[in-house]
RNA sequence: GGCGGCGUAGCUAAGGUGGUUAGAGCACACGGCUCAUAAUCGUGGUGUCGCGGGUUCGACUCCCGCCGCCGCUACCA
């Protein structure tokens, strides 16, 4: 069986879940539901990053230790994603004693392979923000943030020797095209690992909030040093119940382009020095922007103007948890950023969800509940439907394949429009009971379910009702993909249930 | 400053080692249908493919310049 091993970035606990990490988990989500579906052996992870200074500031600030502040802000994201339906398997923290275990084991084999040593950091520090600044991102010499001249400080610190990766990643790359998608990121990537790499400082002796430096009790790790880990953590590396050899190398990070660098360039480098193949495949996805579109009453009334604003849980509680989830995955493409708007999620909702598909499902399940009796009839072995269908499903398994939401939900929605003109174009509606008719409406629900299967995905909760509406057992994934793909599973035996509409028009009133 | 990207119909946008009428969706208009959530089906675009040059038999697609917007430029989750 095949293995399907698909991350997400671990989000920092000082975040509020907002609509940008909905964004890469519900695309990560798809994706491993598109998995299961194939019958893959499928492992969704997420998770919060817990590390660091901040998170260890503003515990105090709270009054509470970082341990309970930590309990507090990941449970956020656990409540958000279970509004969003995720489908993970396994929900990392990086403060759990089996990411210490990792970690220690990990870079106690770069330490040992002769990439790591100790050094002394200069830097411009803030005392005020009690961090580093570059010269660059200084403000001549004083913080961009406070003002205040920064002072020149050294810290004693242990050194990751990234400069000695330049020519093995350029390899690495070299050989392995399809490691980052798209192809810009891959470039950026490229160019930045082509413009000279440094040695980066990978310890602190300053705090205590991280994980311990195994050879070394007065450092802990830099927070991305250990976070980048998280994802050999849930494989069990370097612990007894090791399954790397299971789910590594082949394995898909879904991440956002502002950490791109961290996972197309020091990530791969810091398995390389710890003697593992890196990642497969990096997928880097874009943002989405708010524009200047008015936000909606609840969102206005909550003040929200910028994404980072918006909570996952004010949009599925106006529009449905399957409406935010097609919006996400079917407006944008991966990869390039895209817009966010109220308007759009309005649109999306009534055209596709309402009208094409919502509508569909009722116009069907009216005529076989008058003409048939309320018994769907079994599809013809051969049909005009069938073709379209063929294409959709072809369509669609390429386009969830090759990491495509969005074209794959177009594809689908191809069979959607075909099936709704072929109702035109047959007009049941006029004809008596009989053969003729009960074709029709088979060759009908057989394309209604085969939507559902393909959409499932995507709108999976949805789809199961759809399902059990057109009276099949069980959920549109329970056969595997290539077997219930194929045109004709649907028999005619099976009781329709009509409903309330599925997606209840919004009503948009201008202003 | 350096590197990179973007600019295509009212809106969102696809595409292309240069080559028949530049493909879509939304919105809009007209017509059909009336099973359906005022849904659906059909038909409808004289779009300077940012501006100006160049290469070419031919460029939206390649080259140069310009304008506008945006990223990245390392230890900031």
């Amino acid at each position: 069986m095949a293995h399907y091993y698909i991350t997400t970035p671990i989000y920092y606990v000082n975040d509020a879940p907002h609509v940008g990490h909905a964004y890469c988990t519900v695309n990560a989500d798809a994706m491993a539901r598109w998995h299961r579906l194939l019958g893959d052996d499928t492992k969704f992870l997420t998770g919060t990053d817990e590390h660091g200074q901040k998170v260890a500031d503003a515990a105090l600030k709270n009054g509470v230790s970082p341990r309970e502040w930590t309990d507090r802000t990941s449970r956020r994201f656990r409540e958000a994603w279970d509004a969003l339906d995720i489908s993970y398997d396994d929900f990392i923290r990086t403060t759990e004693p089996r990411h210490y275990e990792t970690v220690q084991k990990f870079l106690t084999a770069v330490y040992e392979n002769g990439y790591i040593y100790k050094d002394v950091y200069q830097g411009l520090y803030c005392v005020s923000c009690e961090d580093y600044y570059t010269r660059e991102s200084s403000d001549d010499g004083r913080c961009p943030i406070h003002g205040r001249v920064l002072s020149e400080m050294q810290e004693e610190n242990w050194f990751f020797r990234l400069s000695a990766f330049a020519e093995p990643l350029e390899r690495y790359y070299a050989e392995h095209p399809g490691f980052v998608t798209p192809e810009t990121k891959r470039n950026e990537a490229l160019s930045f690992i082509r413009g000279g790499l440094r040695d980066i400082s990978i310890t602190r002796t300053s705090i205590s909030w991280g994980v311990p430096v195994p050879w070394d009790d007065q450092h802990v790790f830099y927070v991305w040093y250990d976070a980048l880990i998280n994802y050999l953590t849930a494989i069990g590396y370097g612990r007894e119940d090791d399954r790397t050899g299971e789910w590594w190398p082949t394995s898909h990070h879904l991440v956002g382009k502002e950490i791109l660098r961290f996972h197309c360039v020091w990530w791969p480098a810091m398995c390389m020095a710890a003697g593992l193949e890196p990642v497969s495949h990096v997928q880097v996805h874009g943002w989405l922007l708010v524009g200047g579109q008015k936000l909606s009453k609840t969102m206005a009334a909550e003040g929200a103007v910028k994404l980072t604003d918006i909570a996952p849980v004010t949009l599925t509680d106006e529009f449905g948890v399957d409406a935010i989830r097609y919006y996400l995955l079917r407006e944008t493409s991966l990869g390039n950023d895209g817009d966010f708007s109220h308007e759009g999620i309005t649109a999306r909702y009534n055209t596709d969800l309402a009208n094409n598909l919502g509508n569909l499902v009722a116009r069907v399940s009216t005529i076989v509940a008058s003409k048939c009796a309320g018994r769907g009839p079994a599809p013809e072995p051969t049909s005009e439907l069938r073709v379209a269908a063929e294409a959709a499903v072809a369509g669609a398994r390429e386009a969830w394949n090759r990491f495509a939401p969005q074209h794959a939900l177009e594809a689908t929605w191809g069979l959607i429009g075909a099936t709704n003109a072929y109702l035109e174009s047959t007009a049941p509606w006029k004809m008596e009971p009989g053969d003729a008719l009960e074709a029709v409406m088979g060759n009908a629900l057989e394309a209604i379910r085969l939507v559902s299967l393909l959409a499932t995905p995507a709108i999976p909760r949805v789809c199961a009702t759809i399902w059990s509406r057109i009276g099949l057992d069980g959920a549109p994934g329970d056969e595997v993909f290539d077997t219930a793909a194929q045109w004709g599973r649907y028999r005619a035996v099976h009781e329709i249930h009509k409903g309330e509409p599925l997606f209840p028009r919004i009503k948009v009133s201008d202003e």
